[in-house]
DNA sequence: CCTAAATGTAATATTTATGATTACATTTAG
DNA sequence: CTAAATGTAATCATAAATATTACATTTAGG
């Protein structure tokens, strides 16, 4: 699977965690350790599934349009990654003679469409709120 | 992914399809459409795991050393797949001072662990026969 | 009105992952 | 003894993922 997903969560848990601020690409980018074009790219996902605000020009920037406890993971991968489950590799061939060569891709396909629906499942019980809950919880001290 | 569970699934399905026959590594590579290393490699993955017995020398190759109704895609993804689930890019930098950037890759980690679990258990739900079945029923007349 | 700072996006380069090929040692039936 | 098979390492080729560069566009603020 590529990072896109990786890097939407992280960057809607930054924007969580700072509401009032507007975040610049450059500094998602550092924050995330990535370049700001992929960031850019990664944001405009998400703000034209209303998740988020952009702001151009100077002082502009990106800032958190949806409620965080609402959110889940799953709605993320929906967005950005959608059927990265899914092998682009094929075994066999439509046009071979033999039922097992020319048919399994199919019947490989719709196995994988299926768990696309219980990974994407799985992925929705996690909101934007509870990740950030793991990360701002203190810890014992030692 | 990579695509030794796709090749996995399709040569135990093809040996259970003719279950009385030696198959070689050629005669699988051309059914699955790769070449005959690849076959080899992941046909020495399933004969550690005692699904396979092999035959070397002349007239050898591979033959079904299972009950396709007990084996499910779920084993054959643990042989061969195990963590593919699990991004291999992470976002942060466990150095930082952000509690975010620091932090959030094992919090993903943990989530795609979570994940694979669940992948796995789906996958659990078909077996060997189960895809056979698929290929070689009868198609309705048209 | 100008400038500097920001996003949007295309094009290109670089790096990494995947798959295919080649080569050869080993095994074994006949 | 030979031919046909597996096991496996090394190399090559291709594809996918990520990073970089470049530049058009937008906009706040002096």
């Amino acid at each position: 699977m590529n990072s896109e997903f990786n890097i939407a969560v992280h960057s809607l848990v930054f924007l969580a965690y700072l509401p009032t601020h507007m975040a610049s690409s450059d500094l998602l980018a550092s924050n995330v350790c990535t370049n700001p074009v992929r960031i850019r790219r990664v944001m405009n996902l998400l703000k034209k599934n209303g998740l988020i605000q952009v702001q151009k020009g100077t002082g502009g920037g990106y800032i958190l349009n949806c409620d965080p406890k609402e959110v889940t993971l799953g709605q993320i991968y929906r967005i950005t990654s959608s059927g990265s489950l899914v092998s682009d590799w094929r075994s066999g061939d439509p046009n071979m003679e033999c039922r097992i060569a020319s048919q399994i891709g199919d019947v490989m396909s719709q196995i994988y469409e299926g768990a696309e629906i219980s990974y994407v499942n799985y992925l929705s019980q996690f909101t934007i709120q509870d990740i950030l809950d793991k990360l701002t919880a203190d810890k014992k001290q030692v």
